[in-house]
DNA sequence: CATGAATGAGGATTCATTCAT
DNA sequence: CATGAATGAATCCTCATTCAT
């Protein structure tokens, strides 16, 4: 019985089929946005029949909570990454997250967008994003470092945390305009190496150990 | 002589009606997306007949564009302001611009969206955005605050002034989401206050004068 | 008073505009159809203000009469100039009428387009063209020209007078067609005036005299 | 085997679908002209959906063009039938030609006015009809007529040829007004038959082979 | 599962015509 | 007479979705 080596020819050739699907949406929901976006293009895209979308999916709406999810997913998959910090990371914690963060941007080119797509539609009906992920692990490594003087403890664990958000996905998703309004080109790797440097610095360059 | 004091009033009326439009559309292309807005939605919100949008504007494009010059106007209006920062103001440059950069998209509460529509899109034909605005007055007096110890030396003004516009861009367009991540509500105004003090302190905080 | 002079300088300023709206309305209508007509092109291109059209002409269907009615005239005249025709010319009648009907096309280009889209329209309710019209004169000179053995005596003066009407209509209505299907260049002058000739030997070139 | 007797059932039900448009199409566009048609129209009068029409012919342009390709071929069919003319057919082949050329405007009376339509619609881009077509066979025949005398040597084949459409068609597309015009019913079918009789004679009556 | 055909409710845009001054 | 503003009814075309096989 080839259902129990591989499991149902069928479903496994649907899940194929399902796949081809969602990874078209991916990349029709971000470069069109949700209006933008044209079922008829996805399926094109996919190389499937129009219908199999709705077979998979129930609607346009349907398919866009499933990108949706899964962006969600990518998300907590690299939240849940940060577990294998340890003490020996809280010095340079922020410089640490700064990377991972920028890291997960380059990884995941379009995650912005959907991200975005989801904050301009304002009227949600989407599943909200990992409401209680607690951060535990590293909010205990950030307050072991306040409490050892390589942060300054006067600043919350959110507000650190935001700006090592902020950042990485601001440059991510405004490089080109953010460009021109500096007068320099952003796309280049080592321009923006140098600014995740600098701006490392700014944050946590001068702060030294109370006992200094 | 009417005329003088309000101008033709055919063309005042011809303004007036064009300024509805106008409105309208900011409202409808920063909640809805470009793709999503509806030009009979326009129409109706500002209470005039479809057709004159076409006749004001061309078509939905040429009011979006209308729309985003308007935009790049508002900010290169808040640029301008910047010039009457002095030395005094030095010290605390980092901060004063966090607060303006603040100030300015709770001014404009749907800047970010129209601004960010235009990153989403991928392939602009829109006019760029203040090409060379070579911020020359406020680089000086950062460099003046690197030179008299106020700022990192190492730091360019690139990366000082894109974390500035950064973050309170960030904070705009991503409180929503941001308050699932961090579970603490950003919508509330002291929220806000106690992290833009905290992100200003880890910025600038620990700043000393080079002979301290 | 200048009104006894020169009539009233509003009315002979109203007929001036009244013409330049005829001329656009005839280069408009030839050129597009009456559908594809614009009455905001006929005003732009009479450079008056799109209401005139209205006051003059009552509608874009009531414009479209006049322009029938000009064409209408324009062939009225130019049958009574056949008038000057004399018995001298009963030997080259044929020839001749062939000539005046062509000149006509190329003194009134777009002749053939009004004339065209009223039989497109099948269902007219513009004014009959020249309903009586008898063609007297030339009929008894072909009548003469056939008792003296110039012309067939069995051919009707209709059917003579048809073909001579025919082909210049179509030669200048049909001549990039036909320059196509005929893989010739209807379009040179010397094509043209050639062609006739030959279409005017066929038809006349060998008749003779009963005594002959 | 049902496939093997009509083709794919859905391909044959488009195919059909397809035609009902296309009839449809012929009838609005002639009647009406290109910017005179409706597709609604059109759409309504084939009991199919509208956007049937567009997935079909892509737009009101394609449909238009479809249907100026059939016109097109039927010509070249038309063209394809004089090869059945042989040696015997010479002496009267001018004859035979008006002939045909009358059938084929009553075989297909829209014929004329979507031909006509192309030539009104000036700037054409609208494929050729028959580029290269050389009638290479009546050709060979017109010239063996005139080397035994049948036809005037001094008159070309294209001379020949052009008189020989040009009155079939205009008498097909100007019979209303030239029945005006000539104050005879020129839709009764013995008085056409009576002219291109006459009108026969005029051109080929006459001519008599050289030895007589 | 898979597919081409079909549909109805929009959606952007145009156009002849009228209004107000 | 003259004009810019305004309008409502189309008009072409698109899109998400369903049907039938």
């Amino acid at each position: 019985m080839a259902k129990l080596i591989g499991g149902d020819p069928d479903t496994q050739k649907g899940e194929k089929t399902r796949k081809r699907i969602f990874d078209a949406a991916v990349r029709e929901f971000s470069s069109k946005g949700y209006a933008g976006a044209r079922v008829d293009r996805i399926a094109e895209a996919a190389k499937i029949n129009k219908q199999r979308i709705y077979a998979y999916f129930g609607d346009k709406e349907g398919l866009f909570v499933a990108v949706w999810q899964h962006t969600s997913d990518l998300i907590n998959a690299m939240d849940h990454e940060l577990l294998d910090l340890g003490d020996d990371d809280i010095p340079r914690l922020g410089q640490i997250l700064l990377q991972r963060y920028n890291d997960f941007h380059e990884a995941h080119p379009d995650f912005w967008r959907i991200f975005m797509l989801e904050n301009l539609m304002g009227d949600r009906h989407h599943p909200r994003l990992h409401k209680d992920r607690p951060y535990t692990h590293i909010r205990e490594l950030y307050e072991r470092g306040q409490a050892q003087g390589h942060f300054d403890p006067t600043v919350s664990f959110e507000s650190f945390l935001f700006v090592l958000i902020a950042v990485p996905f601001f440059y991510t998703s405004n490089w080109r305009t953010m460009s021109d309004t500096l007068a320099t080109d952003l796309s280049r790797p080592e321009v923006k190496e140098r600014t995740m440097n600098e701006i490392g610095r700014m944050l946590f360059g001068r702060a030294r150990p109370p006992g200094e």
